[in-house]
DNA sequence: ACTGTACCATACATTCGCGTATGGTTAGCA
DNA sequence: TGCTAACCATACGCGAATGTATGGTACAGT
């Protein structure tokens, strides 16, 4: 009872999904009920209930979120300046990295996995990153084999590549997605 | 109480294991507690208890299991038979794909996420899997950089082709291990 | 037949996590 | 100054999960 409110502790409900996300991430499998996620965001599990109806509800919204602001962003903000499909394929890849676009893929998967209605959003998501990199090389006047191929080991890479190798330093595994893109647009 | 055994139903530690790994990873997020999995495997909690001290026991076991059997027999086996570096290379992507060994690889990162001694085997798997994929790459001849790209780009494929390209038929899969293969050889 | 070992079931006690109910605080607006 | 909407804290009930204690079954060896 009685302890006041500055309004920077308040938080709204996409607050709440970024860093709940963050916390996720961060905490792992442990903490992730949602009294540690509440105290983790610096509030009670009184705010949870007040954003979200229960837990499916802030899974289902999390998994939304997620996809509209880790996945669906990257090909607008690539198409948008144009260039030749090289460029804006060297372009995606800067920045998925550079905005680490994937970090969260292990927690949405891992989430997901509870529901089959959850899991709609990771194969929608899979389904759209595919299609997407698999036109640009297409516009690249690759045959269907080679689209096929080059597309999934890029696809494949960006998405561990956080998971898999975040032993090198920043600098190095930067270098070495501006190798990839020239290994896989290689004729 | 008096229920009669068959030898058949009761269970030794590596069938729990092996067992636990299944129904872990079929069942998801859900019906991960020991009550749920005991079930699945046809035993009560009882059993769990006898064979593993508490929870974490078990996940280190699980941990270990899934590194052994999942991981460190792959090149064992690619190596007995010898050839060249490119066959190698070859029997390891059809022996990965073929036996599925990548696919308790998501289940067990969301396992190992809960603690940071759990996290050392998988590190341990990553580590060793990239190492012997770059070994081959690098007895072909080819210069650091592209060892270091290639290798990635087939770790890559390998961990997630069960998780993000299910949807295409089993013989469709297959043909794209040794497409990968082609390309990746490719000089 | 007797005994030890391996394995399992069941019945607790205790803690943990979920969801709800209720009241309290702040900011904005009339 | 009163009122409302947005947000948060705390207390409570309840089911679920953990770990333990205890007793029971099957089999192998002697």
């Amino acid at each position: 009872m009685a302890r006041g409110y500055t309004s920077d502790e308040r938080l709204g409900r996409q607050e709440w999904l970024e860093n709940a996300l963050a916390a996720l991430s961060a905490k792992g499998q442990a903490g992730q009920s949602i009294q540690d996620l509440s105290v983790a965001l610096g509030v009670s599990r009184g705010s949870f209930y007040w954003h979200f109806a229960n837990r499916d509800d802030f899974v289902h919204a999390l998994l939304e979120h997620w996809y509209e602001e880790y996945t669906a962003v990257a090909p607008v903000a690539v198409e948008q300046d144009g260039g030749t499909a090289e460029e804006r394929l060297a372009r995606l890849m800067r920045l998925v990295h550079d905005q680490n676009l994937t970090r969260y893929d292990l927690t949405i998967r891992s989430l997901a996995s509870r529901d089959l209605q959850f899991a709609r959003w990771v194969r929608k998501a899979d389904r759209f990153r595919l299609r997407f990199i698999e036109s640009l090389f297409k516009e690249m006047g690759f045959s269907e084999n080679e689209i096929r191929i080059r597309a999934r080991c890029c696809l494949a890479y960006m998405a561990t590549e956080h998971e898999l190798f975040d032993k090198l330093d920043r600098k190095h595994r930067s270098d070495l997605v501006d190798e990839l893109h020239a290994f896989l647009v290689r004729k």
